[in-house]
DNA sequence: GTTTAATTACGAAGATTTTCGTAGCAAAAT
DNA sequence: ATTTTGCTACGAAAATCTTCGTAATTAAAC
């Protein structure tokens, strides 16, 4: 499988992925009752697409006991930076900045988060002095 | 056409959006031959993806002379945000903190741009004491 | 006025993504 | 031991997205 699509997964497979960065290692079926407190999906369903992903190379199986058990091979930080960047590319133009403000626009960043991003800034802006 | 996927566009959408956005009213001709600078698309390739946008509500055409102009419906700024919306769900689980260092972290944002991030962000702060 | 060129309409093939049904095993329960 | 339950494998249907070929029509050029 090729190295691109294995950091841009597809929506079903960015839930299941969410759920195995939170739960680590985990069972289709623990797996798929997460998926199902969300939406109806069904259990060979869910299989069906943590088979595609270790082809892709995004999950790792452990089969030494029946019941297998799947874990991430792809890290949570570098999946996101890879979609945030293309979406960065594809509709903003590349633009961080209009990214950024459009993200804190509407919303409801709490005030200690605000903080931490204007931290984060003044040390971006210390480094490029 | 369902109005969720009016302001959610797929790839190829998204491409001709960008241009309509820049460029205003356009004709497919144009529209094409920008697409093509990046890559090679049939020309009728671009005619239907614009007949299929104009079904899903996206742009609107003006058939009062034979070639037609196509015009975007959706706004660029909103259609970010809904874009942008999604992809801080589905990816960054709500956090705009997250999003936010991410896309600032690796990247080249350039001093005045980070400025203007903080002021932004005074400006929010200011709102809610 | 005929030929040539440009434009739109439309169907459909190909590719990808999502979804599940069924079969075949293995384990657990009786 | 036989039945029942639970799990994986696999193929394939359904849905969506991408791409283009062909036909029909209109305008322009000659």
């Amino acid at each position: 499988m090729n190295l691109k699509s294995k950091f841009k997964p597809t929506d079903a497979e960015l839930e299941i992925l969410r759920v195995l960065w939170k739960e680590g290692g985990s069972t289709v079926r623990l797996i798929n009752e997460i998926l199902n407190a969300k939406r109806e999906v069904g259990y060979t369903t869910t299989l069906k697409f943590l088979q595609i992903m270790e082809q892709k190379g995004m999950v790792k199986v452990d089969r030494s006991s029946r019941t297998h058990l799947y874990t991430a091979l792809i890290r949570e930080d570098e999946t996101q930076k890879h979609l945030l960047d293309e979406l960065l590319e594809s509709a903003f133009g590349g633009s961080a900045k209009k990214l950024v403000m459009q993200a804190l626009g509407n919303n409801k960043t709490s005030q200690k988060e605000l903080e931490d991003i204007k931290n984060l800034i003044k040390q971006l802006e210390g480094g490029k002095q």
